[in-house]
DNA sequence: TTGCCTTATTGACGCAGGTCAACGCCCACC
DNA sequence: GGTGGGCGTTGACCTGCGTCAATAAGGCAA
């Protein structure tokens, strides 16, 4: 066991400026408001921070932190988690590139959740307060996160229902296919790709043990509705992938 | 099988003024950013609507009616519900007098869950454009929904938590007391309290069976924790309550 | 390469909670 | 005051997933 806390694995709040704009940044489309001007763009750009990259395994920031900023993914993936009361370990959400985290953390002013990298990952640090004094002046702005903050919502409470009510094969399945379509938006490929979290972290999220996560990805390979291969995932009957997730 | 729709049941959407406003309600300092003066509280006010109460029953808003407004109980119970593509409800939040609903609407401009009154009850109608605009001029008022919308995000995820992992028990006993301490905010009993919704609701929400709530209930009575009378609760060890609700 | 450690798979078994069924209670409405 | 229908409780039984354990398959360091 592990006595001595690692702080090495935190990042640094270096404000070193590692390139990178809104104005050109292939992801804008999915974390900003379509309907900015140039000139708001601009104003933007002024507050998002780009640091350093995290390593795997290293934290954005931790459960209780004081809050100050939320962040867009650049590249790479995170994961969201909590730690319950009793010390055990929950996964709220996995973060790819032009997803926004840390939202939850506005409402008391401290982190309700911890992030760390799942993989090398790049990320925009978009400071809070600036953020609300520029969307004061910039309605788009302001109805935009207004919008990622409410879907953000509707997301956990699609979440909440799988939990609440679905097999451990629709569970697995609704998170595949919740993968694929993200993927897409990306403009990556929606039946073929790399996982990036473990099998821990999947039941972890789908409230399943390790071992029924397992079985689910063999009996789905046995069925031939997916190819595993380790973290590769192939789907090979998108619509009974679709049609086991909600059974 | 009733195969007419009812839509008697459905709201009026009547720009009847039924007095009330938020200088002088009792729970605005739930709803409310204290930090508001009484010039902002009158513009609030003048946007804030409050029209004809809702019987049990009755529809505040349909999942996929268009968005326009967020509402704030202020009194009686209302659940919140979404159905799933195979048809299946689930309950997805209970909201008490002070609490704010509607917010999973705004991010595609329809809503993303059905709210229905549990018992007779009387809601303020915020209209959402309005805020917006309100909440351009006035940075407390802005914090403010941010901070609501993180909450419900928060909270939400403290859900998928207690679904995710923890057992019947556990689950019955967070929901009360969740339920205790929302009604020592509004200065009612947190030992004393009538259950405004069905065990088949309680189920519902949980991810459990009618039978195992009552099971549950009914271990609770013989265990000395809980005083059970049909809707009735009192709770008789808080401590141990609160120990059930993360084991 | 070898060795170690972490992650994934598979099997055997047990139990919490789901399912099915019967019944009691409350209360709304004739 | 009776009666019908919804809601709640309880019991008996069943099953999906958790638990425990053993083994395999990567991945990384030296």
């Amino acid at each position: 066991m592990k006595l001595i806390v690692d702080r090495s694995e935190d990042v640094p709040t270096a404000p070193s400026p590692y390139q990178a704009s809104c104005t050109t940044c292939r992801l804008s489309s999915l974390c900003l408001p379509l309907a900015l001007e140039a000139a708001e763009i601009d104003a933007l750009d002024r507050i998002v921070q780009h640091s350093k990259p995290l390593q795997k395994g290293q934290h954005l920031y931790r459960e209780s932190d004081h809050f100050q900023s939320v962040f867009a993914v650049r590249s790479g993936t995170l994961k969201a988690y909590r730690t319950t009361d009793n010390g055990r370990e929950q996964v709220t959400g996995f973060y790819f590139p032009g997803e926004i985290l840390g939202m939850d953390g506005i409402g008391n002013n401290r982190h309700a959740s911890s992030a760390r990298a799942l993989e090398t990952a790049a990320v925009c640090e978009i400071p809070f307060t600036a953020l609300e004094t520029l969307s004061a002046k910039m309605p788009h702005l302001q109805r935009h996160f207004f919008q990622l903050m409410s879907r953000e919502i509707a997301e956990d409470q699609q979440l909440i229902t799988l939990l609440s009510k679905s097999s451990a094969d629709a569970r697995v399945a609704a998170l595949l296919v919740s993968i694929s379509t993200r993927n897409a938006r990306r403009k990556l490929s929606s039946i073929r790709f790399r996982l990036s979290m473990s099998r821990v972290d999947i039941g972890n999220y789908l409230g399943l043990t390790v071992e029924t996560v397992s079985r689910v990805f063999s009996r789905m390979q046995k069925l031939g509705v997916l190819g595993v291969e380790n973290k590769e995932i192939e789907i090979l009957d998108r619509d009974a992938l679709i049609e086991m997730a909600d059974a």
